[in-house]
DNA sequence: TTGAAAGCGATACCAA
DNA sequence: TTGGTATCGCTTTCAA
């Protein structure tokens, strides 16, 4: 800026104030300035604005994951969000891992990011206090802060999805209805279950915890699961599952279960086959149905109704019934949010409940 | 930093030196310090050790969408390889627009990125040469920079992975063979096209350019085009789609057509059925048959092939066979290429191309 | 081992 | 309308 000044023969404060559009000066001297800075190719160095002004016109965004589409569609929202209010943003990734939550957390603080959304994965955020002390605007998404923390929130409807869910399922006249989720660690997996056993109650069915499975979302954890309910001596008719990842790994689960057990009889097609190489006995040969409109991917599902947590991609020409949350909603909401408290916006804090919504394509229509 | 020397009876240096961790401290001394900065809860300012140090250790990365998974699996890599190499990531999707991907770039310029990845939408990246000029190193990943800016790059073997899957349709049987893919602006697109005629050509089939339509991946055109492709005289007999939206988006316009004709005749499950209330001529009744693992889901292509590039979210499942390219190792090479030239590699521009990998699961294998 | 002073590149305030 | 100067909070250099 100083050798724009000196080529321009103009004072540094005068390039300032042409670099940043500011009133005040004479059109003339500021197309000569401007000359200069196409000349000598400058740009301003926004390092030395920022430690100036103590704003850097950045957020921080700490999620789970970027490479899960739930997370990656609330980013994208955010994202879009802070270019409209002139902000980039930072995304750091947790993996579930408290310590790597804190650890972004408090670099992105270091950055001076304006603000921050935290889809947090511990539930101790005493480590913020100082920040907040400093002026840290931070807003929580899909997760609400820990005890004492009381910081704008934004989540799902999560123990009301689930209960629409699985009362769905009980209205198509299912009594065992196997619950898969997250593990009970994680806020939004608790509140689902809570769902789940709110639509149990609600229909006079008792809660059965063999039926009850929670934990990471991963192919083989969730293989064993689907095959121990299955073994019960009484099994499930339906299965509601609580993410998308888990509903994603259940239907592969399912899918080598039907393939092994080519048993069913299908009046749709009018076919039938009662060859079956599976050795578990709890499938139910000829339970399986097209829906009405021909599809086959129903046949897929070893017998079992399902609803999960979560839309997906390709859920709809799977026939999955699903209760859907919006994460790029979820997204909005939090960096709109955010602007408004950057903006000078005072006020207690506040949590916002997105509703969710039973989309049904089939799988969740199924009688036991 | 101030107050915490005032508070620990010490100089500014000493704090400095406590806070990065510097040798040459009195153990009493740093404990001391330390004491005064939880006391206080002192945060370093990463923006005043920016402006003094030249680098913020951060890098940018450019790419079109981070909601799409492609993109979100590369994301996910470089920002584990920054965070190895104690840099954060500040990410921007340009959407395809040439314009946003230059302003994108520029403002993380401005803020003195130490480095960037970029995937260019545009192909004129002469806006960069000051930057380059001002020691900035970029790395381009999937797809190349604009003439005269010969920055290390990282692709995919498009060209191979495209001629590998459409050669694999050929060797089972395929003559008339349609081309979806993204529109001719988009480097990656025009590659796979031509692996395509390269396939063709050493097969000694005819390229006929009615086949072969590209274009955005949205549902509505890939809609129109799959029925134009059906409704020719000749139509084909298989499809290669030329990237993973096309793929899905042509998926669901199959079962839709697969769903309205529900005849088919199937031999491993011993099932016939002739109702057809599709009044398309061309979808030919009897093609569809299922996999030899008594899978249903290529019941569901209409009667035709298809390999698609990109892998995706429950292909498995649905036994599509793809040209596998990595994204995750495209996000991490690119980033270790960045690295290195920030650690002072020299050396000329590099173009490292990875390989792509031919995953059959089926749909790739019916004969016409 | 510790400290004092200079300066990174901009903006803010006040003066001309 | 324009310019001078202090200053943001840290690191670097050199001296004690």
């Amino acid at each position: 800026m100083n050798d724009v000044a000196a080529a321009a023969g103009v004072a540094l404060k005068t390039v300032s104030r042409v670099v940043n559009n500011e009133p005040g000066v004479n059109p003339a001297t500021a197309e000569r300035v401007q000359a200069a800075i196409d000349r000598l190719g400058y740009r301003r160095n926004d390092s030395a604005r920022t430690l100036r002004r103590g704003r850097t016109a950045s957020i921080g965004l700490v999620i789970e994951d970027v490479a899960d589409p739930f997370y990656s569609g609330l980013s994208r929202a955010v994202e879009d969000v802070a270019l409209r209010n002139d902000h980039f943003v930072f995304t750091g990734s947790s993996g579930e891992d408290p310590a790597r939550e804190r650890d972004l957390v408090l670099a992105f603080c270091a950055r001076q990011v304006d603000g921050l959304i935290i889809v947090p994965a511990g539930t101790d955020h005493g480590y913020l206090a100082p920040e907040f002390d400093a002026g840290l605007k931070a807003v929580f998404a899909d997760r609400p802060p820990g005890a004492g923390c009381r910081a704008d929130t934004v989540l799902s409807d999560n123990a009301g999805g689930s209960r629409t869910g699985v009362a769905h399922l009980i209205a198509h006249g299912h009594r065992r209805i196997g619950f898969l989720a997250d593990s009970p660690a994680i806020f939004t997996a608790v509140e689902r279950l809570r769902g789940y056993r709110e639509a149990l109650a609600a229909a006079g069915l008792p809660y059965d915890e063999s039926l009850v499975a929670m934990g990471p979302p991963d192919q083989e954890r969730v293989r064993a699961v689907v095959e121990r309910l299955l073994a019960l001596p009484d099994p499930p008719t339906a299965l509601f599952t609580g993410n998308g990842r888990t509903t994603v790994a259940t239907l592969r689960v399912l899918d080598a279960i039907s393939a092994r057990c080519s048993a069913y009889h299908c009046s749709a097609c009018r076919c039938s086959n009662d060859r079956c190489s599976n050795d578990h006995g709890s499938v139910r040969h000829g339970a399986e149905r097209h829906g009405g409109t021909g599809r086959h991917g129903q046949g897929r599902l070893a017998g079992l109704a399902l609803v999960g947590f979560d839309d997906f991609e390709l859920a709809d020409l799977l026939g999955i019934t699903i209760v859907a949350q919006d994460p790029s909603r979820l997204g909005l909401t939090a960096a709109e949010m955010l602007f408004r408290r950057l903006s000078g916006h005072a006020g207690p804090g506040l949590r916002l409940e997105l509703p969710t919504r039973l989309i049904e394509r089939g799988s969740g229509e199924t009688v036991p």
